[in-house]
DNA sequence: AATCAATACTTGAAGAAGTTAATTATTCGC
DNA sequence: GCGAATAATTAACTTCTTCAAGTATTGATT
């Protein structure tokens, strides 16, 4: 297939599908510097650079860095031109469908939003459809440098399939969505879950770039986990991985909804924040801003709900860096909009709970802005191009 | 190198080191079995089959298996040669070696121990010299055919460069033991920790084989866990990997040594058991002998103490579970010989915590003979012939 | 200015590894 | 015995990669 065609994935010639990856995720790079960490000739990325060029992918940049005292010729490290091609990002999510167009080094280039009312699979890709019409709107730019769209939910998604298994948010059960997507909106269609595209989003064009393992954790209702090991995607064989908010990290704690006690999720996620302050204030109409307010204003007993919540999520985050041993952990989410009142207890449960040396493992705590997630299923939507 | 030289290892033909970990692992194959499995054509696993087969390593059985009602040729499938070479294990314990030799198709086919006094690298390395002799001894067969050694241990190990980073029982730091070892012995030698060791020999030889994903969990003083994930090892990006008996179970649990407080170790590892035991009964010479013994008496209050051990590694487990989704587990280890008191606590409680269909994942609860952890050496040294 | 050493990249021949398609081998059901 | 079905092998070819040699470009030295 590959080389030579324009139609289709620059996967099938082994060299080359590495080289265009590491180019696009470590930035500019010389050959001679690829072939090092690559293990290969230095020919062989020449000749598995060559295509790349020619079908505008990568191009050569002029030196930059001064190679040392005793001179040589300069390299011309290869880069990647982010407008060759622009990538869809739909993420659905229980009551709108939030998208991004980006390119191809996973910038954000227009964004839109469409409510959703109606989780019927028919209605879902009407809208989806409507979405990617206003993104192309937006965008303005080369429409038919738009081929590929990356569609991302809660759920237990077959990436390679494009089959939705379950999402038990949409009620919906081995819903093809992949193949119908493509269908109604003649993109190329990549489908997956969410936490997982945010995940690979990270690892490939964020703060997990160049680590062998990473995690990410989102924080919000539910509380999740996306692993990177061995520079894989962890999927889990029953459909079920990087479930952070269900770990029990209290064995005197509250019964959560799946059936364990004391899961991370029924201590810090947002409703059992909300039900807790409830519950210690004795106002049954509050909500999480009023929480958040009341806790930065001191309420003593508010604030101690977060401080549990914290103390919980760092326990969890610690689990990951025990078990699996990431080289960085990011920690994110909608959750963090309150991200003053967590972030200590997190790093300082974190810190006791980590085992040895893994407690040196960086955490970067950070809020997400709102398309991050829109992003994500772009960013699977790019991987496409390489991955099978 | 390979094919053809009898001199290294099996490495360097992709497709012959797979067909030759195939046949090894998945028992007797035909080639176009093979064929499917691995994704190649059945030509290119003829020509894989055959060095392998001219050196010895495989050979063809007769067909067994009919292959329905229409016919066809028979198959002839692959099988490995289990008396090609063999292999020694030795597994470093606080007071003693272990050591074992296991054919290609890692059966033990002799064993031997020697004491250890002196955790210095010289007089270990002494006594490694002399196990290995004693093993030889008690082998019989031909030595000509016994080139590799496999050496675990517990602590930070770099299998890659035979390094031991850190072993806290030895007070180790930075000791070159694969390189010091193929000195004084004349063997190819392979280190590995020891958990991790085990958890390959289960993988490939065990109940693991053909799993995408597994863990196996190791219960005793320590409670450790090995991990494989896409079909990898997890080894952890700061020395720490499968942590599972400090993952933090109990807000309100005892400290732990290791700075946390509820690990699952402090609860349920053997020195834990047998403190709370002595706490509870008021008797500060009791053993772990006499507790199981009260536990199986009756004692009301000893049993809640293994009923709690039990719960709290049942949810160390479903963390496993719940973070990297194994295809199978596998719960053994040396505080498994009071493996009645356990078992139905464990999965109970694994069962409760694992989330969704998580649950599902098939838990194997048993003790280990004792050579296992020395044939887990052995099994890396097998493993050697083919990993780079 | 000419030369040298160092580094980056390219080229073409040679080799390794895999594929396809045709061929041979072996069995069952008729 | 014959045809259908399955397994294994062979041979020609494709693809990818390396090797070894050569070209390109720079800074430092003479």
């Amino acid at each position: 297939m590959f080389p030579g065609s324009d139609t289709g994935s620059l996967a099938g010639a082994p060299a080359a599908t590495a080289v265009f990856t590491a180019v696009l995720t470590e930035g500019p790079v010389s050959r001679v510097n690829l072939a090092r960490r690559l293990g290969l000739s230095s020919a062989a990325v020449t000749k598995a650079a060559r295509p790349l060029i020619d079908l505008g992918y990568l191009h050569e940049m002029a030196a930059t860095e001064r190679s040392g005292p005793g001179a040589g010729r300069p390299a011309s490290p290869l880069a990647v031109r982010p407008d060759r091609e622009f990538f869809l990002g739909v993420k659905i999510t229980a009551d709108e469908l939030i998208g991004v167009v980006c390119d191809l080094c996973a910038q954000v280039r227009a964004t839109a939003r469409r409510p959703l009312t109606d989780p019927d699979v028919e209605a879902v890709l009407t809208e989806i459809g409507r979405l990617t019409d206003d993104l192309l709107d937006a965008f303005g730019g080369d429409r038919s440098r738009v081929r590929r769209l990356g569609i991302t939910l809660s759920g237990d998604v077959d990436r390679t399939t494009g089959l939705v298994r379950y999402s038990p948010f949409l009620h919906w059960r081995d819903v093809p969505l992949g193949r119908r997507a493509a269908q109604s909106t003649g993109f190329t269609v990549t489908v997956e879950n969410d936490v997982k595209a945010l995940t690979a989003a990270e690892h490939w064009f964020g703060e997990g770039v160049g680590a062998e393992s990473f995690a990410l954790v989102t924080v919000g209702t539910g509380i999740g986990c996306g692993l990177v090991v061995n520079g894989r995607l962890v999927s889990g064989s029953y459909g079920v991985a990087g479930e952070i908010g269900h770990l029990a990290v209290d064995a005197t704690g509250p019964d959560c909804h799946c059936g364990g006690r004391g899961c991370v999720e029924s201590i810090a996620g947002t409703d059992a924040i909300v039900a807790q302050v409830r519950a210690r204030t004795g106002r049954p109409d509050l909500g999480m801003d009023e929480a958040v307010a009341l806790a930065r204003g001191g309420h003593d007993e508010v604030r101690a709900v977060f401080t549990r919540a914290g103390n919980a999520i760092g326990c969890g985050i610690a689990a990951v860096a025990n078990l699996v041993g990431p080289t960085r952990i990011v920690v994110s989410g909608e959750g963090l909009a309150a991200y003053d009142l967590f972030d200590s207890h997190i790093r300082t449960s974190f810190e006791r709970q980590a085992f040895g040396a893994a407690a040196r493992c960086p955490l970067s705590i950070r809020p997400l802005p709102f398309e991050a997630w829109a992003r994500g299923a772009a960013a699977v939507s790019i991987q496409s191009l390489v991955l099978p």
